[in-house]
DNA sequence: TAATTTTCTTAAACTATCTTATGGTTCTGT
DNA sequence: ACAGAACCATAAGATAGTTTAAGAAAATTA
């Protein structure tokens, strides 16, 4: 794999924790390194989840089809950012998530087995997992609280300002399936907006 | 602080690991017990949050207050679970959420000092805290998902069937908050739900 | 570049949910 | 046991969001 695309996961790791050479080495051999196409998916409905991954370049999405075969967007994974499917990932179930690319991107994937292994042989790893996981939670819960207390122009406009960067790159049928609205509707809230 | 009640937290973690000798002396001299009276909070609005908390015996509820004054359910938390406001607790900010009981309660607390203690002291309390975290974050995603598919109806019998026991316990003025409908609406999805 | 697909907008009719108000019931603290 | 507070049901009118359909604009692919 490119050693450029491994010192940008290392850069990440090294703002959270020194990383001990050990590390180093155990990640040098462990991570993967694959290419998406626009629409090409890491996960599907159905699979086992085997995976953790961060994105180097380029936007993934993770959504759920409902039993109308309508998508719901849970997550946009942009630069940076981690994505996976933590029920199936631990608990060994089918996941009833996809995770589907939105442009060409370039991920890196860290399997189960070496995932465990990292958490066993580094303390540090397993640590700021548990940090990364708890900044997750914290942004899931404000989600939550969005929805039960925000019109959905509010959402609209709390995700323009949140991502601005991601707002710029997502049709805005994506960002209508993730603030949870139709994108009919999305329209009439973008022309309040700008009025 | 009642043995019987620190040994619930104990047996709790023994579900997760085997507790070494040594972790359970620091919990020993750390963990604090509360009793709280309906209606008595643990954390208000405007306060850093300090603590981790175990719940022993009753259910707290964790909201926010929007800016019409307007209470939003986040979160319930009953017997063998944990709150805390994450934002709060490791970022020093002071907190938006106010965490209070639904009934009288006895909970366990780990001041924010000693809870990083037992993080350096003991890997697999650490680690155990990464699982409980991913759970709680699988929780969350759960209900962003029905937020953003499902009706409000279906939100209302997902909870009933997920919280059976939660449901009988709680008003439905504190159902509706959390589901994210009018106590008003609820009555009326109530007599659907009987019909 | 042309052809094709996807995206975005608009509008009208429809449905879900909220607001306000009222009255009866059940809890809770003293 | 009583008084006050909180809770629950019901209903009418208002608002927020969806559905369907159709056409224009933009992006993607050949």
């Amino acid at each position: 794999m490119s050693s450029s695309r491994l010192q940008q996961l290392l850069n990440y790791f090294e703002d959270y924790w020194a990383v001990e050479e050990s590390t180093v080495k155990l990640l040098r051999t462990c991570v993967l390194e694959r290419k998406l196409k626009r629409k090409e998916s890491i996960l599907g409905e159905g699979q086992l989840c085997n995976h953790l991954t961060f994105v180097v370049q380029g936007i993934l999405k993770t959504f759920h089809t409902d039993k109308n075969g309508n998508q719901h967007n849970l997550q946009f994974t942009s630069e940076n950012k981690w994505v996976t499917d933590f029920g199936s990932l631990y608990n060994n179930k089918p996941t009833e998530l996809c995770i589907t690319a939105l442009e060409p991107s370039i991920v890196l994937q860290i399997k189960k087995e070496d995932l465990f292994n990292l958490y066993d042989n580094s303390p540090m790893f397993d640590r700021n997992m548990r940090i990364i996981t708890e900044n997750a939670f914290i942004e899931q819960q404000e989600r939550v609280l969005q929805h039960i207390s925000a019109t959905a122009y509010e959402r609209y406009l709390y995700f323009l300002n949140k991502y601005p960067n991601l707002s710029n790159r997502i049709s805005n049928i994506q960002i209508a399936s993730y603030i949870g609205v139709t994108p009919e509707f999305l329209s009439t809230l973008r022309k309040k907006a700008t009025a």
